[in-house]
DNA sequence: CATGAATGAGCCTTCATTCAT
DNA sequence: AATGAATGAAGGCTCATTCAT
């Protein structure tokens, strides 16, 4: 009997987050996505039931990436001040080097096709995130808002910003990342 | 010789827009949006060149919807604090009235099927929002920023929290629209 | 507009019941009875639902055909001899004379591909036969058993001989028709 | 070594007869026949050369168990009467009690997928069958037809009823049996 | 202008079979 | 002998678009 081969899955999956943020889930063929794999249509099928657990199992895997980089050099010794600027910055500088991935979790962040389960185990990932928003209300340092609200505002401009450079229309270099950062600093803390 | 029917060219759009908010663009076939519409497939090829073309003017009409329902009530007499509130609360009133075009709108912001100049075309719309910045920060309220740093502080948190709110997580009512215009103030304003 | 083609219907039924008599159904795609019908396989889905539905009307055209050619000739005004007589010859000249529509009769027989819509609509057609064998019984003509053992004994040995013919194996000739018609009378009658 | 293992080999015929026979021969893969038989799809291939061999493997063992269970308690000192009778019986009484057999053999009866030769072997079963009605004809109890004859109208009616019998449409209880059994006689008997 | 018929291309998926262990 | 991985081929069906009226 041979052996399920890790490089084929790999192979599998790079090809088709690369095709699917390139060309959108809905014109990405599972064809198209074997040949750029090297391997059969078939052989897809051997590691995923069918096109939508092929997406959902990437869904996952590029969001615990995202967390991963995001949390990096984090724990809880940190002080507010320390952990907040250590996870924008890793944020950010995660999406700057991966327009890839970064293309593909937004692509799919509001998609029927990620399922409810992937969602839910995908946002379970960003957990130490929003205990330091916690901790910096407790601490009287951040205003006394809802978690969502303090969310919106650390990373949407951010991703949005992040989009723009990737589109051309703005260069989001270091200067302008200490900027937005201090905006975001001024709007959440008292 | 009968002239193109204008009742035919809105139900077609109507229709569409419908679908392609419910289903996605993929799943919507220029068939099931004829049927909805009442209308032949054939004769959605009357009034829009291809499915491409159909989306862009989709994309277009929508969007100038929004500039318009944005700027009610807008004229340069007004000062930059009630011109910027005015917009602000006109922006999030519209995307709460309207789910539909608001989804929409938020499903293709980034989509490579709506092209360069279309997305052009859409953002040209909202030049008076930009006046209201400019003249801000050359009164010393705002930020001295760049025009895309205020967009994305201005907008993208609020676009987020109605993407909450229409998903459950959140119920986005009038006191928090205050709270949030007011984080949003403090951001921009020095 | 285009009209649709009676002509283009006729040989996709044409081209099918050939091409599953022979090879069977699930042998049978759609691409090659497109292709034996010189039609696109999409056309195909214009006349019928899906593959199913094609059988099944498919199957019913065949029982409607056979039992008008059963019945031809055949008025109430008949003796029980004489009709009885009258729709055993014509069953068994069809049944010789048809191959191809017979074997696809036989062939679904019992086949759940066909559903029981269609069954019961295609066995409607015997209710003429169904007559003759109640008016022979109340003459006290025939014994007195159940319409359905009355059918396996008229019904059952012919059709299994005509498929012996077919299979080479038997030459069902006019003298043998009429030894079959004598037992059939024989079992049949008091 | 190890030898072929015969309840594999038992596993796999019970599977696969039971699965021909509820789904088809077609909507029958290989894969679901391993996965109920508990065995791998490479398996299957060590105890038969393809998918049509098994088929044709699996028709001649059905074959062989019917016209064991026909003849079961047959010798040749019985008399015509006794022998045929009996025979008779036990046909009615083993499709009764095995439906699945019963249905399996039908469901190939007249397919292009079981081949000649199988066939041929198949018939050869019955040797004795025919024998008894040698003897009738011999002894002038039977009609002077041939043996095709003979067998079409002891077999055929039977068969189907016993059809309708799994199909709801009649009740073949011990009386109707019975009646059936004398029809048959009328019909082969001087 | 308006339309239903017609279509070739392509999609997702399954399958019988072989491979490599 | 036994097996799970791997695969090329094929299947049913849908689609955006064009045709012919």
């Amino acid at each position: 009997m041979r052996h399920k081969d890790d490089s084929k899955r790999e192979a599998i999956t790079n090809a088709a987050i690369e095709l699917i943020t390139t060309a959108g889930f809905a014109d990405t063929s599972m064809s198209k996505i074997a040949k750029a794999a090297n391997v059969s249509p078939a052989t897809i099928y051997v590691y995923f039931e069918n096109k939508e657990d092929l997406l959902n199992q990437l869904y996952l895997m590029v969001k615990r990436e995202f967390s991963e980089a995001m949390l990096a050099g984090f724990h809880d010794s940190l002080s507010v001040e320390a952990g907040f600027k250590l996870i924008w910055e890793n944020s950010c500088r995660y999406m700057l080097a991966q327009p890839t991935r970064f293309a593909f979790s937004e692509q799919f962040a509001n998609s029927p096709l990620v399922n409810r389960v992937s969602r839910e185990e995908g946002s379970g990932y960003y957990q130490p995130v929003f205990s330091v928003f916690e901790r910096g209300k407790r601490e009287g340092i951040f205003k006394d808002i809802s978690l969502d609200l303090s969310i919106a505002f650390f990373y949407a401009p951010l991703m949005l910003l992040v989009k723009q450079h990737y589109s051309g229309d703005i260069v989001f270099d270091r200067e302008l990342q200490q900027i937005v950062f201090e905006i975001t600093w001024d709007a959440l803390t008292i």
